[in-house]
DNA sequence: TCACAATGAGACCGAACGGTCGGTTTTCGA
DNA sequence: TCGAAAACCGACCGTTCGGTCTCATTGTGA
């Protein structure tokens, strides 16, 4: 290996800008529903440019959702910034209610949305948003774990069945909320997610024994 | 108009079978996703018979749509029979974590499917989908509002607003569950529910003043 | 029974699809 | 500055797309 140069920098300028462009199209096109001459339009670039960089259509959406998907995960971790424990967790919910003026992907949740149409049709981009799902899960799967050993909450809640619940329910509400053009159902789910984070906080005073409910 | 035939005997059997079996090829493909071939494949029914009874594919995706709507509205209102009350909408949750086996339509939930797909490309579906949800929506809050006027909840509970969180979370749950080919995301959304609507309930003795939370 | 309307088959259409490739331009290290 | 390599263009490929049309067959009311 030593010192090969991978990719020069022109080149990978366009890549970048191919994956900008294209990662909107493809989330809210589809993956089926958007043509390589509408990526040509979106990206700027020619079609042999395009497979200068892909090999296929199906290479590029892996690769424009992954860029999506990173552009997701830089926006969730900035939010949290310091933050500690539950405040993590509610903080992420919040802004999830909140993206709508510069949501970070044009066309709703890349996971979301890959998830629904690729299920059963497309094994690897099935494959991508799953793992992708899934570190979401591991993310606030480890906040609540964190929350836990910090005495926040109690020890009977179940860190990812909690995080797969709270997904459930976020993410049902932005396809409602997409659907009717309204964020009130974002919010609405927002808001009782919050509180029901804020119902699991053991107050200062309990140390030992079951709380609320 | 007198005594018109609106449609003869033959062609509507062969109009129904088509829908009956164009209805999952969408709901598992998509409207972008599935073919005139496959659907031809799917039907039986060659191109110029499935172009004798409907106008376009887009028009034939919208009657197999409602096909499928009517399937679930069929089906959803079955389980309510001889129920009253908070029991039906509980009825309602726990048969959502059960059709596992027998899907009332292959592919999973053809609103949430076609709300995805067609929010930013579709009009005529995304509308067919709103209509749909608006009309799943007034079930639950009827449902809900029935639950109140025989004293069975608090009167603080907003029926539709309960009603938009209830699909929030079982759609997202059941979105979790294809893409992970496991029932327990969607077998978790429905306990939490039922939980969630059981604390609702009034205890006899509680006529006025707020109970729970 | 019979004539005609309804039905369904399948060859056919132009357009658009995803993908290829040779040639030109641009980039950049030597 | 220059030449090789990288980057990009766009015409072109075969295939499949959604949709049309003609014609043989079938169903059916009179």
């Amino acid at each position: 290996m030593s010192t090969t140069t991978p990719r020069l920098r022109k080149g990978e300028a366009t890549r970048r800008l191919i994956l900008e462009r294209a990662a909107p199209v493809f989330n809210q096109r589809g993956y089926a529903g958007a043509s390589m001459s509408e990526l040509v339009e979106a990206t700027g670039i020619e079609k042999g440019g395009i497979y200068n960089h892909f090999g296929s259509k199906e290479d590029l959406a892996v690769e424009a959702f992954d860029y999506s998907i990173s552009l997701i995960v830089d926006g969730y971790a900035a939010v949290q910034e310091g933050k500690v424990g539950l405040d993590r967790l509610q903080a992420i919910i919040e802004i999830f209610g909140n993206w709508s003026g510069h949501p970070l992907v044009a066309g709703g949740c890349p996971i979301m949305n890959t998830a629904i149409e690729a299920d059963d049709t497309n094994p690897a981009l099935a494959a991508r948003a799953r793992a992708a799902m899934d570190s979401w899960h591991r993310l606030i799967g480890s906040i609540l774990k964190d929350a836990k050993a910090r005495g926040e909450v109690d020890g009977d809640v179940d860190p990812y069945e909690l995080a797969t619940l709270v997904t459930s329910t976020l993410e049902g509400s932005l396809m409602l909320t997409r659907l009717f053009d309204d964020p009130a159902y974002k919010h609405r789910a927002v808001a009782s997610l919050l509180e029901h984070v804020e119902s699991l906080r053991k107050s200062p005073r309990q140390r030992k024994g079951r709380a609320n409910r």
